[in-house]
DNA sequence: TATTGTTATACTCTATAACTATA
DNA sequence: TATAGTTATAGAGTATAACAATA
């Protein structure tokens, strides 16, 4: 049926131009700080404690051949180190350095208040029902 | 005051998400088709008609000289042309190969199934709602 | 044998600066 | 002068395949 249809692209069409909307403001808010935005995600993720290669890459959606290269420009930076796993002597741990959790702070706060203020407008009724719309769709089984 | 904020948390964390699942997506739905995700935005983009460099650096957000490569690449391959502008001499508009044109076709078609799919659960006024919400977010002056 | 991470390689994406041709 | 698009260059992101070390 043509309404169903055209109603399905239109959520669609509001995904995908939200989906811009946020690659964009995250470009422009890493930038400033001197990271890609492949940077200030990497970073931002171990914000949430340390992870192992074969993790990250998962977390982030990439090889690990991919993350050897980040992670080293990263460490030439002192932006983060490679530490031994406590048993596994093949695993590494990536944890954030001091300078490293700073950034990371300064790129997820940039971030953050960039997005908060384009929500502003949003009553607290929407917000909830958003994050309730938007869980739903990213996952699935609940 | 801390609820606040940590509801302010939960909608941008929320809205990441997303953002992360979408791009995923993108990527999963471009690749079978010979396709970076790049190369799948431009081609879709294209859908909408013939653009010149300048308008189509703004739409994507990179660079002209970053388009220029992305356009021999994609020229290379037959699947969009470089057509002379009727008046302006300097300006050039691109545009989909039939090939070009059944191949966006394609990814387009791919990455709103996939989306739907994801948003089936929601009822019909949920995606009135979500819509709405989302417009509010990505055309803030309305 | 399976897993962790790296190396080698080849492309693609991207930006900056300088350029050509046309308006 | 200003604009449309390109070229040259350099760095970053990415995947595939093959590899070393350890589990």
């Amino acid at each position: 049926m043509a309404t169903t249809k055209a109603r399905h692209t239109e959520l669609v069409g509001s995904l995908v131009g939200l989906m811009h909307v946020l690659q964009d403001l995250y470009a422009e808010t890493s930038r400033p700080l001197g990271l890609t935005p492949q940077q200030a995600h990497l970073l931002c993720v171990l914000l949430g404690g340390p992870q192992g290669m074969t993790d990250l890459s998962r977390i982030m959606s990439i090889e690990r051949s991919s993350l050897t290269s980040m992670v080293d420009r990263l460490e030439r930076r002192s932006l983060l180190a490679r530490n031994p796993h406590p048993t596994d002597r093949r695993a590494c741990q990536i944890t954030l350095t001091t300078d490293g959790h700073t950034l990371a702070d300064q790129a997820h706060t940039a971030f953050t208040d960039r997005v908060e203020a384009l929500t502003v407008s949003l009553s607290p009724t929407a917000r909830k029902t958003l994050v309730s719309a938007i869980t739903n769709i990213t996952e699935p089984g609940q």
